[in-house]
DNA sequence: GTTTATGCAAATTCTTTGCAATACT
DNA sequence: AGTATTGCAAAGAATTTGCATAAAC
């Protein structure tokens, strides 16, 4: 449903994520797009991004939230498996298009997997 | 090394370990312990017990820190493929013995992977 | 007796909330 | 016009830091 109205903060916000790759974390979003764009409105617009299936979000290694564009995602399901790599050097985290095949658990039921693979990225292997 | 001073507190932490299952949160710990013990010091033995391979760590679905025992982890090498499952309703996390087979990243170098399962568990299943 | 551990208070960092003002359709 | 969106300030929650005191080896 696109209950996303195309306000300049949000067409900001979605040409960030058209000129970037990889998983961003709301916190350089933040400070990225200040003063231009409030704090709040960063998150609540990432927030509603989510909510439509137009991004997706995880926790990385740090337990910071990181938002990507989503792939095949939309606002009924956008939780699919989504691999993600972060180098532990720069911090940098990309999607990665492994097909993931989530695990059965007995006597549980499991709606999604998140796997975060961490170690060096290309650029960090020199 | 055996670098951890077996304390009061140390001890404490590492009853509570024994005596519940899953992975705990900091926090809850943090809440547990109090007054008896102080909040820093129980983020600091947790670091220094994981640091000594006794317990491991990662974060959750809401980006909080959660530590389990180790079962076969010591201080050089405590950072094994851990697979865990986290309720959506109750929060319960429990540690997976799963074998979880780390996917190679061309012209990466992936050091380990923290694979996160999240649905409903036995008792929220009902 | 030296080194490691603890307590306390304060600071940091990320994220959320309430509410009035504004922009979108 | 009516609803969704934004800005600002303040609050919240988890974790960390500095430093003086206390306990362990």
């Amino acid at each position: 449903m696109g209950i996303v109205r195309k306000t300049k903060s949000v067409k900001t916000l979605l040409d960030v994520f058209d000129h970037s790759n990889g998983a961003l974390l709301s916190v350089d979003l933040v400070k990225q797009l200040q003063p231009q764009m409030n704090k709040t409105t960063v998150y609540r617009i990432l927030e509603r991004l989510e909510d439509d299936g137009i991004i997706h979000s995880f926790k990385d290694n740090e337990g910071l939230q990181r938002y990507a564009k989503c792939k095949g995602c939309d606002s009924s399901q956008h939780r699919d498996a989504h691999p993600h790599f972060q180098c532990r050097d720069c911090g940098k985290t990309e999607c990665l298009s492994l097909d993931l095949s989530v695990p059965a658990v007995p006597n549980h039921k499991v709606d999604r997997a998140e796997l975060l693979l961490i170690g060096q990225c290309e650029d960090c292997l020199l």
